[in-house]
DNA sequence: GAGTAATTAATAAATGTTCATTCTTTTTTT
DNA sequence: AAAAAAAGAATGAACATTTATTAATTACTC
């Protein structure tokens, strides 16, 4: 076993414990004392591996972050059509959020709490350019309508995550159909 | 001046207080001795008005979400055609998140967070019976997609969360034409 | 056995909450 | 109408815990 997979591996548990306080309680819940129990790990050696609070939840950020950024744009295609690639990016993002809920959970806490430092959260938009890209393509072809990438991605993709969040609290059922609908309501907004 | 009015006054006092340090740096900013101070009032005293932290913030958000849902059905008049209402009721909500930028960050930050207890929260959403009741009716009458209030309140209501922040936070820019194409897509995404 | 990783134990500061007490207002009695 | 009594509102200081963070010490690896 190497030394720097040991490494990773102890950073993983920090992050995993972490995120899982976070969401469970909000930061107030998430003490150094209590992530480093359930890490199985010293309050002490936290600060090993991460300069201090506000650090270890910034570099959790970042790792979530570029994860759900890298399954965005899995397998991503940018030969296709604009409407298809849209559809492509669409549900990547909706299996990541179905798959991965706490994760997504925890990133839509952040976009909408002060618990990241600003520069840190700008620095998580920079892997959403493919997306921003295939936007302005689709304008160019006069598909997509013609305003601001904020609205577009307030109408297309931020509403994934009121909906997933009512599907995993179990207020709301979900279905292979159910998520389509959700698709055509993104693409009819966005369409020209 | 009534010896009710004064406890109202410091109540307002204590929630603008709590709002406002909430808003800048999230719930572990607002210590119970941040809160008095910024109301100018001991710590002690909030405790003559609220049970305890929990209670000034689950109360705080009731107060808010009451003012909200207020603003949203203000001067609204169910016999109109359902466009017509729901491009009422959408654009009321609009002006409260412009003219409430505070209170409508806090909002979204509740609905993200775990800051309030489950109950509160449920308790809140009270109000939104009218939007509802339009909605069915566009449902009968055709004009509204057969699908979940959930997907409709993700679609054409909980983007604008989204989109009036970056305008408050000056990422983007707003004009009259900007909101006109945000009702646009709202209503795109829902309609038939 | 050198060097790093990890821990225990300790730090001061901050936390939410309560206490005994004072100040202010209202009610009662004369 | 004035004085006395009761009640209520507000306070600053203190409470025990908990907080994030470090210093000193031990365990482990190469």
């Amino acid at each position: 076993m190497a030394k720097l997979q040991k490494s990773i591996d102890k950073q993983n548990a920090l992050f995993k414990a972490t995120l899982a306080l976070i969401n469970n309680g909000g930061i107030q819940e998430a003490s150094m004392a209590k992530v480093a129990k359930m890490a199985n790990v010293s309050p002490a050696t936290i600060y090993i591996y991460f300069e201090n609070k506000q650090d270890l939840v910034n570099q959790l950020y970042l790792n979530v972050k570029a994860s759900f950024s890298k399954s965005a744009f899995d397998a991503y295609n940018e030969s296709l059509p604009v409407k298809k690639s849209f559809e492509h990016i669409w549900f990547n993002i909706a299996k990541f959020k179905m798959a991965y809920s706490q994760e997504a959970e925890f990133l839509s806490q952040c976009d909408n709490a002060p618990l990241i430092d600003l520069e840190i959260r700008k620095e998580g938009l920079v892997h959403l350019q493919p997306l921003l890209d295939l936007w302005k393509r689709g304008q160019e072809e006069g598909i997509i309508k013609e305003i601001s990438p904020f609205l577009l991605y307030a109408y297309s993709i931020y509403p994934m995550a009121f909906y997933l969040s009512s599907v995993v609290n179990d207020i709301c059922p979900l279905g292979d159909d159910m998520l389509k609908s959700a698709f055509q309501l993104a693409w009819d907004s966005i369409k020209v």
